[in-house]
DNA sequence: GCCAACGTTGGC
DNA sequence: GCCAACGTTGGC
């Protein structure tokens, strides 16, 4: 059973076309502890949405994860994990923060919650509804 | 082991 | 540019 998560990027540093035009990239970077949990939790297949912080504020595409369980290379000390991920497709409408937010079904969703948190889960049921409100 | 101070992230 | 939330550091 394949899992959801949203990943966070500055479109600045990283965005949405970067990965497309790379085909795939490395997820790395990550120096916070539930955000490595979750990268570590991550198995080849599950699919994650990918969203820009700081300039957008808003889901622009779906992911999948090529590879997981990586060690990141960045990390001299070898403690913090990585993914690979490729994209998938990308939204026809991105969903803004400002939609989520005013989604009663997503009141509970760990970006809502704890809104610093890079790499977060979704739960199935939030999954379909964010979908459902990229279709526009 | 507690907690205040500080730094960073990210939305507004 | 400001501020809230959160994590980390360091003194005790």
């Amino acid at each position: 059973m394949s899992r959801h998560w949203l990943m966070k990027s500055e479109p600045d540093a990283y965005s949405w076309d970067d990965l497309v035009e790379q085909g795939e990239g490395i997820w790395d970077g990550v120096r916070n502890h539930r955000a490595k949990n979750n990268l570590a939790a991550m198995q080849e297949g599950d699919t994650a949405f990918f969203y820009h912080s700081n300039i957008g504020l808003e889901i622009v595409g779906v992911v999948e994860i090529s590879e997981g369980g990586l060690t990141d290379p960045t990390d001299p000390t070898g403690k913090w994990a990585a993914v690979k991920v490729k994209p998938k497709q990308k939204l026809r409408h991105p969903v803004t923060l400002k939609q989520i937010k005013a989604e009663p079904r997503l009141a509970d969703c760990e970006l809502v919650r704890q809104s610093r948190l890079s790499v977060a889960e979704i739960t199935p049921a939030e999954w379909e509804v964010i979908l459902e409100m990229s279709k526009g």
